[in-house]
DNA sequence: GATGAATGAGGATTCATTCAT
DNA sequence: GATGAATGAATCCTCATTCAT
């Protein structure tokens, strides 16, 4: 059986591999210095390829941090989404659960999550994209929670997702740079107790 | 009795004068631009200066920078003593007080507020000192009130501060942005619940 | 036999050559306005490139002076060991040799004589270094003529190579300017003989 | 008997002191850090007034590089035709005693020594009136030696006298930016005797 | 498709000079 | 006369992007 799906010849896949440590080296780099300070020889020395290939790939510095940024945020709608999807003993369990999953993923990516969650990105319309995303996932949840009597109702739904967003960006925007300062449990679990049920004793 | 206090004549209180006139414009201008785009000829333009004079005031437009930081952390801190200062009848009276004056603070310094809580400028030095005073500040009350019993003792101050931080930060930075998404009390309220009590039914 | 020689391709070729010219052109407008009223632009005009090319040879304005004053260096030194090297029927012979030697090197070069000469470079380090040189060199010789006798013995050698080191320097740069003050002849037996037996009458 | 000399009152007194300092400052400040790298402000700082002040007393920085080196043009030339004017035992003793003076001014004024024979200078108006008039002395004292048998006349006057010149200057240059080289007495010897009689053994 | 030398507009900073006090 | 803060044109240098090979 015939598939019409794309099989890349060698010379194609050549392209998909440069596209591919541009786009790499474009996340650690800008990770590192910032979106400013980040310049398109910077990236391409580190995806050791020439300057002139960036531009073959990329129509200019901002299309290739887009397209990072873009990857970034679907990787993370596709975790929230998967965590939607899942059923959840408890309201306790199913918010650990998505705190554990940021965290996973600031693990797995801590150049991304910097990129992601620095304000140089936030004041961009991607940047914006993706505190809207997170902010709207999480005002969703808390209005469904509320309806069924989970969550508090005496406090405003979109003010407290943006606690919570800024909450867990700063967290782990903290504890990527430096994870020796908390052991990954202790973050989780502070994480979702504060979350919660805030700073009152049980 | 003499003071040997110092009368600045005229010319020094013009000079003052202009440096004020500089530190305002640069709060300003930074914050509407962020830091990487502002050059130092937007400073002194809206300053109404020429480019010399700031470089006559600041060695460069860093120092500028760090000086309005430095400026509005003495603020900060210094409303924030005030409060660990006043008797309070409650905890949950001393928090909400707190946030209270985080808000206002905002409030009559929109500019500074989205300078001091930009990541562009938490990368600095300067940014991670403003960071680690707040999230420094936080703990300590933190620790007290563990302590004492008010507080929770199963949490980790440390990334309970570093939670508090963000969310203050962010819900700051958003709302200063375009404050008809909230009114001031409920983001007040909003910011002093999750705080306390999480989000669990009361 | 295979040789490990590099072989320049174009790219390479033109690179080399682009750096060619930019020594040159530095050469002509350093030596026409001075180091300090020659501004990288100047410069860079006068190869025929943009500014920015400058700056992709040469790290700065100082740097591409200094690749320009160690190449004159290289060249006077090698003319010179070529005398020391050379059998001579009599000192004199030597020195009118090493004289005429100069004299040619000024005529080929003006621009890089006019450099080399000035008292602004002369008080760089670079300068320096070739005024040590040349005195350095007229010292050796001086010495090892003393021990022989061909050279009184009764001045200081130090003192006298700084003589003859002024004396030369100083005539080139003068005679370079405009070389109608006297014929070429008349400038290199007026050198040689007040160097050898001053302005006593023979 | 009234004289219609000036008789300064105090303010005008002060007026020239003022001038004084400015000037003597510029000669230390010009001397150390060359024309091109010296600011009216390190000037004025030197002199120990404000920069305004310099302008006051001269209308840019060029006027007062001018006025110091009329000065010192001045007071050499007034030294050399002393001595041209005083009689002398032997021609020996003449040109001795004419080295002796440029060492003992170069020693008074180490400062003007720098600037006058400095090639920075020496490309300005002034600087080429100092060597022209240099070279123009030593000239004249050939020409009237030749013609009376005490100096050669198988050399040329001007080339011979642009040999002296850059001889002394090179070499007081050389022993003004550190003295411990040689001994006075030995500067002033050596150029004597190379100068009378070159290098060939006595 | 890949290369990297070349480009030049644009940004940060300096400094000679002025002028209100 | 003296002051020194203010000025802004001029300078050095960077870096996003192009294009000939």
């Amino acid at each position: 059986m015939r598939t019409t799906e794309h099989r890349p010849n060698a010379r194609e896949r050549s392209r998909m591999e440069t596209r591919r440590l541009l786009l790499e080296a474009g996340a650690r780099v800008f990770a590192e210095k910032g979106m400013a300070r980040t310049r398109p020889a910077d990236i391409s020395r580190a995806a050791g390829v020439a300057v002139g290939t960036l531009y073959l790939h990329f129509h200019d510095k901002e299309v290739l941090l887009r397209e990072i940024l873009f990857r970034a945020l679907a990787e993370l709608r596709a975790r929230l989404h998967r965590i939607l999807e899942t059923p959840h003993a408890s309201v306790a369990e199913a918010v650990r659960h998505q705190v554990e999953t940021m965290v996973c993923l600031a693990e797995e990516h801590p150049a991304l999550c910097r990129i992601l969650f620095s304000t140089e990105v936030a004041s961009t319309a991607i940047g914006t994209e993706v505190l809207n995303l997170l902010a709207g996932m999480q005002e969703e949840g808390l209005r469904a929670g509320m309806a069924e009597g989970y969550f508090r109702s005496d406090v405003d739904p979109a003010v407290a997702a943006q606690t919570l967003v800024g909450m867990q960006m700063h967290v782990l925007s903290w504890w990527t740079r430096d994870p020796s300062v908390a052991p990954r449990e202790v973050v989780i679990d502070t994480l979702t107790k504060v979350r919660l049920s805030g700073l009152h004793p049980a």
